[in-house]
This record gives structure tokens, sequence and C-alpha cells, in this order.
RNA sequence: GGGGUCUUAGCUCAGCUGGGAGAGCAUCUGCCUUACAAGCAGAGGGUCACAGGUUCGAGCCCUGUAGGCCCCACCA
């Protein structure tokens, strides 16, 4: 053996130099190779503003995950990594920038912003993907790409162009979401609702003509009385039918302006009469346009009232609502102000309210796009995982609404729409076009909005792979095969790449998509740097480990599942890979000191060495069954079960005596063993704790390059030992009564006694024969008899029954009779216990003709299991009393 | 208003297609046994929210109730 491993487990150090090696071997690049099957994933591309936060971490631990799983079986796999250039936050993040070095974005030009934008993201842009790394991401990095790369930017044009030339995309004057801070439109995907506790402010309006007669209507947003044009009711409200076509006096404004009918009014809701204010609200918009009503904006776009309206010019939103509530006190025209709750739409970025505003805009017409999304859903091309995902894709699809795509940002994919400065023609194309085609005009200006962010991040499954081009990468990589993200992002990101796919490419970008959930902290709430409770991966993986960090994430959680993230975890996970490393190391230590054979027959494995084979074995099928299904958490805490308690707490236990003899021949076969089923188990493990799996993985095959390229374990039918499972674990039963009778006698570990297997069965008593070795080291005992009736035993032995044999210990002066009898006269209870259960079901005619044959008998055969035991324990009682 | 989800041991959570309730942490007892005290051995602790139903059999399927969380939604 050419290396030894540390002493100690020490994450520092060694995952950054095994990190470099993996990228020093281009074990993460993938290529179009025809001889194998690929596997994609393309990462959801963090944001270049980003700090890496928990659900990356989540997110990327379960891709990398998978991705090693597939690559050691064999697949191409390939993880297409990028950054998003992110346009709102970006673009907010780096006018916050200038603004501290006393910069206002307003004096500088489109393009001096823009050389500020680009300094930002290369200065920040790969600072994520660094701390990407350092959580052993094993993504095919000569690969990397970003939104706003010349690629990306081609298909964004390539898309657009299409869709306009359909008819798909559009631009119109309609009423969007308006954040008077970022001062942009926002989709209604961003537009987050919140309850807020408002008010009712009831006003009247003045009826033309009729002195003394008002209209009584009912706003939570007084200030935008400046903007109405109409009062509406229901057609069918008996109260208000002689009103409709009056005219009102608006207050405030000297304007007048009618009744109208519209079904749109709710009779019982408020006081059956709406303000119509087309300019501020959606649903007004709707019944004015119904009813060609006029448009009247009354807000400039920071929020503040324009010019239309009057004295309240200037003013804030607020403001203006608060000195329009007073004077319409003053006038008389207030008629009372009641408390009401009512969602607030806010902008997800910066949570200013935002205003619904009429302004030109971009649109993407979703109808008919929509219509093979949600047939990919329902004939299965596309599946969530878990599947209750599916219905949120679903319904949001069923009820979606145009997309607005423009953006008043100058970071982001500017849109190639030309306007011609003679007449006006819209020409959208690749280039800036030469002449117009309507009035041959030769100067144009271009549409000075950029796209939603999400518009670029939508084609990021196929734009990565080089499309528009037929490339061998699109050809080969694409489709993808799954799709691991949040659920948060359902709306914005993956309904969008799935119809914009199917649109564009014909196919669905993935076939599954793994959904998880967020991260949370010990108590429940959502990290959250700014508020001071987020914990910084980083940190962790610092001082665990990235192995600690990504096992900790992979553990208890459920998929789709939040979780919470707590330090005893970490350490837990931690300690677990502390674990692996002292086993390996004991383990390499007796390799060390012998010769161990390179091949084995099996017929010179013991029937422990058996036993954990067969074990690793069925691991290595459930495991790779639970990742096929994505069941990640199940998975690695079979691993876990297995290493520590299967490997470490017995079989290594079990072997001590056969390594630590000079004379046993059947040591070489131990050792065999402990290598095999260690290299098995280690790379079962690698794919959730890629770092130290290498290191001793490395160390114990110095002929070997490395675990992340070598081969799954698959099951094999040669290493199926169902017998000696069954032995093994009537020993194991054996050793556990033996510990529980001792510490429940207060035997100190250091005092050994002799231990008498009893039973009647002779092919029982031969396994006994073959376990009785282990009962010394695990079991304390210093002479193990075996024989089939009780002669030699005296009275004075404590006992304890296994289905397979009674077992007694002669502990002398130790025997405390009347604990001996109460511990054998709760073994009777519980037994007599099992016996009514057992009892029961097999006497219930209906479990016999309606039970599965192989139900009955398991059954029975636990029947007469208890009646054995139940007799041995009265048999034992009967002595004693 | 619609939809989803959760309620399992003191805490945080698993429990895959229905077939005798699990883990980690915490608690108690005993051990520094030459891989590991970041460890070993043992123990205690649950009417699986409640009420019905389906079934030979329900933590798991169905219905309802209570409470928590989340998402969607144009009721001014």
């Amino acid at each position: 053996m050419s290396k030894e491993l540390a002493k100690t487990y020490n994450p520092q150090g060694m995952e950054d130099r095994i990190y470099q090696k993996w990228l020093d071997k281009k074990y993460f690049h993938a290529k179009v190779n025809p001889d194998k099957k690929p596997f994609t994933i393309v990462i959801p591309p963090p944001n270049v503003t980003g700090q890496l936060h928990m659900g990356h971490a989540l997110d990327e631990t379960m891709q990398d995950i998978l991705i090693r799983f597939k690559r050691m079986q064999g697949y191409e796999a390939l993880w297409q990594p990028g950054t998003d250039h992110a346009a709102i936050a970006t673009e907010v993040k780096v006018i916050e920038k200038l603004k501290s070095q006393g910069i206002n974005k307003e004096d500088l030009t489109r393009e001096e912003f823009l050389k500020y934008a680009w300094e930002w993201k290369e200065e920040y842009g790969g600072k994520i993907v660094g701390q990407l790394k350092k959580l052993g991401a094993s993504a095919d990095w000569d690969r990397e790409r970003f939104t706003m790369d010349e690629g990306c930017s081609k298909a964004v044009q390539e898309v657009f162009i299409r869709l306009y030339e359909k008819g798909y995309i559009y631009k119109g004057s309609r009423i969007i979401n308006w954040c008077p801070v970022c001062k942009t439109s926002i989709s209604d995907a961003e537009v987050e609702h919140e309850d807020q506790d408002g008010f009712f402010w009831h006003i009247n309006y003045p009826i033309v003509g009729e002195e003394g007669k008002f209209v009584e209507i009912a706003t939570t947003r007084p200030e935008t009385l400046l903007g109405d044009t109409a009062v509406a009711v229901n057609p069918e409200d008996e109260r208000y039918k002689d009103l409709v076509g009056k005219m009102l006096e608006l207050p405030l404004t000297g304007r007048q302006i009618p009744v109208i009918a519209d079904a749109y009014v709710d009779k019982e809701f408020g006081t059956g009469c709406v303000k119509i204010t087309p300019a501020h609200d959606p649903n007004d918009f709707e019944v004015g346009r119904r009813h060609n009503l006029a448009e009247i904006n009354i807000l400039n776009d920071d929020a503040t009232i324009n010019e239309l309206g009057g004295k309240y010019a200037g003013m804030d939103r607020y403001e203006a609502r608060k000195a329009m509530v007073e004077d319409l006190k003053a006038l008389g025209l207030l008629v009372k102000v009641v408390p009401h709750s009512h969602s607030v739409g806010t902008h997800d970025r910066c949570h200013t309210t935002v205003e619904p505003m009429i302004k030109p805009q971009w649109f993407v017409s979703m109808e008919e796009m929509a219509k093979p999304a949600i047939a990919a859903l329902q004939d299965h091309s596309l599946e969530f995982v878990p599947d209750r995902f599916g219905k949120t894709y679903l319904h949001w699809l069923e009820n979606i609404r145009d997309w607005c795509i423009s953006r008043q940002l100058w970071w982001g994919h500017r849109i190639p729409a030309y306007y011609c400065d003679k007449c006006g023609e819209t020409v959208v194309s690749k280039e800036f076009p030469k002449i117009c085609p309507k009035c041959g005009g030769t100067h144009f200006t271009q549409d000075e909005d950029t796209l939603d962010t999400w518009f670029s991040s939508a084609l990021w499954p196929f734009s990565t792979l080089g499309w528009p081009e037929k490339t061998p990468e699109m050809e080969y990589f694409y489709p993808t095969d799954v799709l691991v993200t949040g659920y948060d992002i359902i709306f914005f990101w993956v309904i969008r790449m799935v119809f914009s796919a199917l649109e564009q490419t014909g196919t669905v970008p993935f076939h599954h998509v793994l959904i998880h959930g967020l991260v949370r902290d010990a108590l429940g709430r959502k990290m959250s740097k700014s508020l001071g409770y987020g914990i910084d991966p980083l940190e962790i993986s610092d001082q665990y480990g990235a192995d600690a960090l990504r096992l900790t994430l992979m553990t208890g959680n459920a998929p789709g599942n939040d979780m919470r993230f707590y330090m005893e975890r970490v350490e837990a996970s931690r300690n677990f890979a502390n674990k692996v490393w002292n086993a390996s190391r004991f383990i390499m230590m007796n390799l060390e000191k012998a010769e161990v054979p390179e091949t084995i027959s099996l017929d010179e494995l013991t029937g422990a060495d058996r036993w954990i084979l067969s074990r690793v074995n069925t691991l290595a099928k459930d495991v790779t069954e639970n990742l096929d299904k994505y069941e990640l958490g199940i998975a690695v805490q079979k691993v876990y079960d297995f290493i520590w308690e299967e490997f470490c707490d017995w079989y290594i236990e079990m072997v001590k005596p056969r390594l630590y003899s000079e004379t046993d021949n059947t040591k070489a076969a131990a050792l065999w063993t402990l290598k095999t089923v260690l290299t098995n188990a280690l790379k079962l493990l690698h794919p959730y704790m890629p770092f130290i799996t290498e290191e001793i993985f490395c160390t114990l095959h110095p002929e070997e390059e490395s675990i992340m390229i070598s081969d799954w374990p698959v099951f094999k039918e040669e290493w199926q030992f169902a017998q000696e499972e069954e032995e093994v674990e009537t020993i194991k039963e054996a050793v556990r009564q033996i510990r529980n009778v001792r510490t429940g006698m207060s035997v100190p570990p250091g005092r050994k006694a002799h231990v008498y297997v009893v039973s009647e069965n002779e092919a029982l008593r031969t396994i006994f024969e073959h376990g009785k070795v282990y009962f010394a080291t695990l079991a304390s005992a210093n002479e193990v008899y075996i024989q089939a009736d009780k002669s030699g035993i005296g009275e004075d032995a404590v006992s304890a029954v296994i289905p397979e044999a009674v077992l007694y210990i002669p502990l002398e002066e130790l025997v405390d009779v009347e604990k001996e009898i109460a511990r054998l006269k709760a073994e009777e209870k519980r037994l007599t216990a099992e016996l009514a259960r057992s009892n029961g079901m097999l006497s219930n005619e209906k479990f016999i003709s309606r039970a599965p044959q192989a139900k009955i008998d398991e059954e029975r055969a636990k029947l007469e299991k208890y009646q054995q035991m139940m007799e041995q324990v009265r048999v034992r009682l009967a002595a004693l009393q």
C-alpha cells in the first residue's frame, strides 16, 4: 500500500485538492459520443448578482447526485452550467453601486450604463460559479454559458422574430403592472399579492341636475377618482335602473361622467355602484373598452399625480389620497370610512405596491402555445416529481393570460423592433433595417425596451446546446432528461421552458421535473440574509466539509417538502463522514498487514462474509431503484444505515478475531470481503459525498484513477446468499439477547461469561456452531457450548429465549432470581399478546380465505415460533419458582 | 373564492405500490473494548390530529371535522 489515510477525517484542504484533480482530468466534460447513451441536466442558472444560498446548495446537490450516478452507470452525462443576467435584480444593483459613487443612472447614456453593468457582471458573475465548485458540482464548466452571451442572445432574437412573424408576439397598449420604484412594467407572475389592512372610502358623486341627489360609491383607492370616466351599476340592479345614462359630477375635478350598466358589477358588494377608472384598474380597463370610455392616466412613472391631477399634481399617490379625502370631507361628500382588508399587488423584487397603468408594451399571446404544454403533461411526455406539482402547472396553463415581456430596463436583450422615423412603421428584424417597406424611409429608431429576463431563460435547455443551429450537441443531448428546481419557480420558468421548447423544437425540453422545497432555518423561517437568519453554505462547508453539508441537505426530507436546516443535523452528517473515514482506515490498516487476493472463490467465504456481501449486493439494487425514481433521500438513508450498522457495527466487529489471528485460514476471505464491500459501499455513497469517497477509494485502490469514473455497482445473482443472511440474523439476535441480559443484570463488560446455546434442532445447532466465534467479541463470552439439552447448566444461569434456541448464561453470584423472574414474566406477557394477535388473525375465516397465501404462511410461521418461545419461557419460569 | 399540503416518540422529520410503527437529535444506564468518545452497548418514550367509511387487514385509500402552512384568484 503506497498511501495512507490521515489519522483523523479532515475535509479542509482535501476537498479543494480533489476538485482540482477532477478539473484537471476533465472528468466533468461531456462529449457527443454515439457509443454511449446521453444523460443531460441543465442547471437552473443562478443570477450573476447572486450569492450562493442554501437553496442553491440543495438544488446543486440533487443535480450533482443524479449526474454522478448516471456517469458511473456509463452514461455520457452532461451537466450544463451557466448563469442568468437577471435583468431587474442586476440593474438595481448596478444603479445602487453607481449611486454610492455619486453617479445617477439618469445622467448616463444607455451605452455608458451598459458598460458599468458588464463590468459588474465580470466582477461578480464568476463568484457564484466558484461557490458551486466548492460544493463539488461536477458540471461541464467548459460549456459554461450566460443568458446574454452571443449564442443565447441569438436564440432570443430568433425566437422573438419567429413568434412575431407567427403573430404570437404583439405590441399593444394594455393595462400592465407598473413598479413605480423600478420604473418598469412587470408580468403578472412577478406580482405578489399581500393582504393589507386598508379602508373603504364611501364617497358621494352628485347627480347632475338633481340637486341634493347622489350616487354613493365605495373605493379602496380614492386618489384614482381623478381618472374616473364612469360609474357602473349592474344592469339587473333594480335600485339603480333609473340612474343608467344619467351624468354625475366627478368631485374635485369639475368633470362629468356617465352612469353605465355592466354585468361586471356585483350587486351584493359595497354599494352596488362602482367608479370606473380604466387607466388604473384591470377590471375597469375591460369595462372601459366595452363602453368606449376615455382612459385618463393620472400618474407619472414614479406614482406621483401627473398634470391632469389639477391641484394634486406632483403629490405622491398616498399624499394625494390623504389630501383628497380631506377635501371630500370638507365638501361633505365623504359618507363614511370603513376598515377593510384587501389584497394589494406588490412587486416581488422590491415589494413596492404596483400600480396598474396603460402603457404600450410587448406581449406574448399565450392561448395557442399553452395547448401543447398542457397536452405534454397529460400524455406523460412531461412528468413532475412529486406529481402533485403537475396540478399547479396545469392550473396555471389553463388560466394563462398573455405575457408582458417588455421591460423599461437597459440591462437585458433589447427588443429587435425598429420604428420608421418617417411613418412609424414597425420592422422586426435581426439587423438594423435599411429601408422602410411602407414608405421607403431610411431612418429608424430601435425600440428602447428590453425583454423580461425569463424570456431568455425560457430557452435555456436548448439555447445552451447551440440552438438555433443544428449542432451535434442539440442532436445528442437534447431533449434533456430531468430538470431540478424549487416549486417557487414553476410559473416563472418551468412552464415557460416547456411551451417555448414545444414551440421552437417540437419537443419537451426535459422529461422529468424534480421539484424540491425551500430550505428553512431551525425555526422554520425562510432563510433570508436581509433578516439575518440565513446560513451561508460556504461557512458550513468550510467548517464541516461539503460532503457533510450535502448529506445534511439530502437526509430526512421528502421531495417537494420544505426542510429545516440546523447545526445538529450537520454535525450528525459530519459524524457519519468520520465513521466512514475510520472504518476505512481500519480496513486499510489490516489490508496492509497481509496479502489480499485480487479475486477469490466465493466458496472460501465464511457465512458472515457471504452475509455482508449479499447485503451490499441488495443495497446496490435498492439504491439504484431509488435513484431511478428520484428518491434521493431514501437511497442515501439506506447507504447510511448499511455502512454504519451492518458493516461497521456488525460485520467489522465479527471479522476482528479472524484478522487478529495468525492461524485463521479464512483471513484472506475476510480481507477480500472487507475491501470489496467497502469499495461497493463507497461507490454507492459517492454521488452524495464525492470528496471523502474519492479520497478513500484512491487510497484503497492506488491502481485506480478516480471513483467518479468507476463502474456503478450492479446486482449480481451470485452474490445473493439468502441462507447466510438468515443465519447471521439468528446469530445477531442471539448476541443482542445476551447483551441485553448482561446489561439487565448489570454485568460489567469486562466480566466474561460462558454461554450455553440449547436447541433440539440439529440444523440450528450447526448455525450456532458456525456463529459461536462471534459470541466472544460481540457478547463477552469466553466459552460457548452448543448442545441439544440442558445438561451441565446450573439453575443459577440467566436465560433468554429466541425463536431458534434458549440461551443460558451462568452468572453465579450475580444472578438475582427475583429480577430473572420479572424479566421472564415480562417476556411471557409480550408473547401472550403476540400469540393473541396471531391466533386472532389465523382464526379469522375471512383472512384465511382472502389474504394472499404468502401472508397466511408467514403468519403461521410466526405463530409457531411464538408458541415455541412461550413454551421455553414457561419451562424457565417453572424451574425458578 | 379555488387548489395544494401538513398534523407520526420531548424536538426536527422519514415511512416507496395498504400486511406487525422508524431515523437523527435529546433523555436515562453502563463502557476511554488496540478504526472511530465525532465512538460502543443497552433502555425508556407514540390511541400515527379527530370522526366515520372501504378492506381479511389502514399511518398509508375514500368522506367529513379541527388546526397549521403554501399557492392561485380582477370583487371595486
